[in-house]
DNA sequence: GTTATTTTTTAGCCTAGGCTAAAAAATAGT
DNA sequence: ACTATTTTTTAGCCTAGGCTAAAAAATAAC
């Protein structure tokens, strides 16, 4: 069993090394954590006795097998438990990370199994991240701004990086939640702006917006 | 906000002082919970300078309101999360204290409110305890053992007191389960064993049997 | 290839919560 | 009322996880 911190860190490594290939320092695992580099020496080390991950000195940490999947069952408690409240309890999609970062250090096979029945084994999160079945396994998705997109190019919307209460209100506006299909119709290359489609409208949004919202693409 | 440690100990207070009138000794904290009467005096200072309760040297501990206040939350979601167990999950009423133990912890007044109202607000949970209000109150009842009772009372079946799988069995084929109505139809002095009615259904039961069944009269 | 700068680690300290052993207060026994 | 016993507290120590400041290694800059 492995306590709070532990699971914090553990989960915070896993999200790093999803991003940036290599073995990640203890700097970067502190800044994500809002902790200092010289708290996250001292738990890698202990993880790292633990077999949990590999660590050389100077050169950062690398989850092992194991490592890997303590953190990926912490990932799919998260994003059961972000279905539920999303599903179930009716919260916004946008409400629910910090109460599931609660709900993910529970501990009880059990429940996990039982919750994910009632959800009906939903394979995405409310933000369209991948849900990790029992045995860790998940589909990659290539997630990736708007903004990313050229033109005749198209993704479908699965979450938004920073937001605020404008914002949402500004997708509802626009007709845009999760699922929506978005077809990038132009795109303006000196500052950034897109024509795109949504449903049947067509509009124009600045770079601010689109590189506010997460796509997946196929 | 509390910890951990300190929601427990709040908890475990509340619990103590609902069946002994009067301060409730640190031996009788550190018995409960498991730990040292020394930790137990610690605790209890530090929460008396919170004035979450009041503490005399040599004395023991009592909630004050707003201690009472907290307790009252903490076991309004320990319960609630119960029932979500029982109802939802579809687990069985003896295997939900652990979890319900985590769940209790979580930090959300929007959470435990659409939980409640997801329920349909029980008013109580599956051991047959009340649930309180978001205001803190709640219906009290009297919770005696079927021993307890005499010849031509009456009680419901609200829960176990030691569970086993065994005993848990015998109530299954007896057809007794939660909200079950028992009538008393004599009581043997000598040995305690009773004979009861339950439905259409009327049998003989041993003292040991009767001792480990809580019923609540009206 | 030295020197300067940045990154990372180590050393030493702090707080929350535990524990043990000894001291002090309360209670019981005579 | 005075001992003996039990209960409760205090004193001092331990571990987990933090932090700061200094040291050491790696990297960058000439």
């Amino acid at each position: 069993m492995y306590s709070l911190a532990e699971e914090n860190y553990i989960k915070t490594i896993f999200h790093l090394q999803q991003t940036k290939s290599g073995a990640v320092s203890t700097n970067a695992i502190a800044d994500s954590m809002d902790t200092k580099a010289s708290s996250a020496t001292d738990m890698v080390q202990k993880l790292a006795e633990k077999k949990v991950l590999s660590y050389v000195k100077y050169k950062g940490a690398q989850l092992t097998e194991k490592g890997k999947k303590i953190a990926t069952r912490i990932v799919r408690k998260h994003r059961l438990w972000e279905v539920f409240l999303v599903d179930k309890l009716g919260f916004h999609w946008d409400e629910v990370h910090e109460i599931a970062e609660q709900l993910e250090h529970i501990h009880s096979k059990e429940l996990i199994k039982r919750l994910d029945t009632f959800l009906g084994s939903p394979a995405f999160d409310p933000h369209g991240d991948p849900i990790p079945d029992e045995h860790g396994n998940f589909i990659k998705t290539e997630k990736k701004l708007l903004s990313q997109l050229n033109k005749s190019q198209s993704g479908v919307c699965v979450g938004v990086k920073e937001s605020s209460p404008e914002y949402l209100q500004y997708l509802d506006k626009k007709n845009i939640s999760i699922g929506t299909k978005i077809n990038v119709l132009g795109k303006e290359f000196f500052d950034g702006s897109m024509v795109i489609e949504v449903g049947r409208d067509q509009f124009f949004v600045f770079k601010k917006i689109a590189d506010n919202l997460y796509v997946q693409t196929t």
